[in-house]
DNA sequence: CTGTATCCATGATGATACTG
DNA sequence: CAGTATCATCATGGATACAG
């Protein structure tokens, strides 16, 4: 199991409004590409460069989860190179100023352990 | 790879700081051990109780590597049954704003999905 | 460029059994 | 009750090759 997937046991748990709701946290990259479509659409390739290390197979899931949760729309460019641009709907924007609190509560955990083992 | 982590790769990227920062949400249980904390310090057993499903090992790796982000305290108590609790930090207690946003917009997915194919 | 299909490694999780 | 050890399973993720 991943993150937040229940296969075919417990019943409907329903003291886990968390759990339940964050179906959409799947995965090491979601919440980063969201991030990434913060400010303006993104074409696959720009998104790529932007999340050094994810793979093009990791993106292309990702995207098509979130675009299936409805968190980011695809819009398909009629350009002669085919091309493709994603971005945040209204939902997905909801998730910015959480995000932003989640990573800034982390730069000071890692701030937090820097002091405690500077070497 | 489970969440962010990176092995070997990528020297230092820095064009993620929400990857970078956001170690903590490691597993699919992390942020449900935040949030059952949220109100007061709860025991082993009791939080085992509060997130059905959760086993025994994972629970505890969890409470562990929260603990040591900082993220959780755990206290023991000198009681015959010899037991101990778990609160949150400040630190920790300053993700649950987050938390309730994420949980809010998973909701709301949950429900727009729900409405898209209601059989 | 935009993806997708395989193959493979690692990590997260659950079940169960066991110790203090 | 609190917590850990072992075992098996599955999803996530990376690399690479390939297709539209």
């Amino acid at each position: 199991m991943g993150l937040a997937v229940r296969k075919n046991k417990a019943p409907a748990p329903p003291a886990c409004q968390v759990t339940d709701a964050l179906g959409f946290l799947r995965g090491a990259w979601a919440l980063n590409v969201i991030w990434q479509l913060r400010d303006q659409a993104r074409r696959f390739g720009e998104l790529r460069h932007d999340l050094p290390g994810i793979s093009a197979r990791i993106l292309s899931k990702r995207l098509h989860e979130l675009e299936s949760r409805g968190l980011i729309a695809r819009r398909k460019l009629d350009s002669s190179p085919p091309s493709a641009e994603y971005e945040l709907t209204a939902l997905g924007r909801e998730l910015l100023p959480a995000i932003d609190v989640f990573a800034s509560v982390g730069q000071k955990l890692l701030a937090a352990w820097k002091e405690t083992s500077p070497a």
